[in-house]
DNA sequence: AACATAGATCAACTAATGTTGATTCAAGAT
DNA sequence: ATCTTGAATCAACATTAGTTGATCTATGTT
């Protein structure tokens, strides 16, 4: 359904930012994508270093992959994972645009 | 529990990353949160622009506000939301972080 | 061609989260 | 003091999301 290659440099739509938010949102996933943060990396490594059933790590990184915040790139019949820096940029964007306007004053309640 | 009037200008813990991601993560909250962008709110605005059940928003208002994302002021019987626009930069921080090493090429597997 | 291994996928199960309606609490108003 | 209303809380329920182990596919190896 969404395309991966398509890269968001016009505000993030919410739905958008929410895919990205849910991904990153949950534990297992968060510890791929803080390991990733420090550069590619294998999945075989990611199952050792993480100590992860195979099936529950290749899971997670479907659901990343799927909200664009990773990438994946095969070579012979390993595949390697890197984050994708400009799914994190443009939900930094996003949370910009959130704080920019969110000082005005409550209007009379009610 | 938590200091309100602490800001985290250190780096920010993954941990307190993901509690931030999580209530973000909800579609609901995500009205919520992008309704606050424009401004503090009162409690009965948000009911009814959001058209929401009043326990449903209530419940989601405490995540938020346990998240940190989120402050009350009471005021009468009134109470207003607002966005706490430090727990939005802490985060776009915590993001900035992740994409500066992710370029770092894979090591060679296994 | 048969075998071995990396990784994806699937179905049954389990656990975590959100929803609903009723109830409670607190702040005014009468 | 009683009544009313805004908002929080609670318990039962519904839904969604993650886990597990088995199976399948693809790439290399022998």
């Amino acid at each position: 359904m969404a395309d991966p290659g398509a890269v968001a440099s016009p505000p993030l739509q919410s739905e958008q930012a929410r895919a990205l938010l849910r991904a990153l949102a949950e534990p297992l996933r968060l510890q791929v994508i803080e390991a990733l943060g420090s550069g590619e990396r294998c999945v075989c490594d990611l199952t050792t270093d993480l100590d992860l059933a195979q099936s529950k790590l290749s899971f997670h990184l479907k659901v990343l992959k799927e909200a664009g915040l990773i990438r994946a790139r095969q070579e012979g019949r390993w595949i390697y994972y890197r984050l994708d820096p400009a799914a994190l940029t443009a939900l930094q964007d996003w949370l910009g645009h959130l704080a920019a306007g969110c000082r005005t004053p409550a209007p009379p309640c009610c």
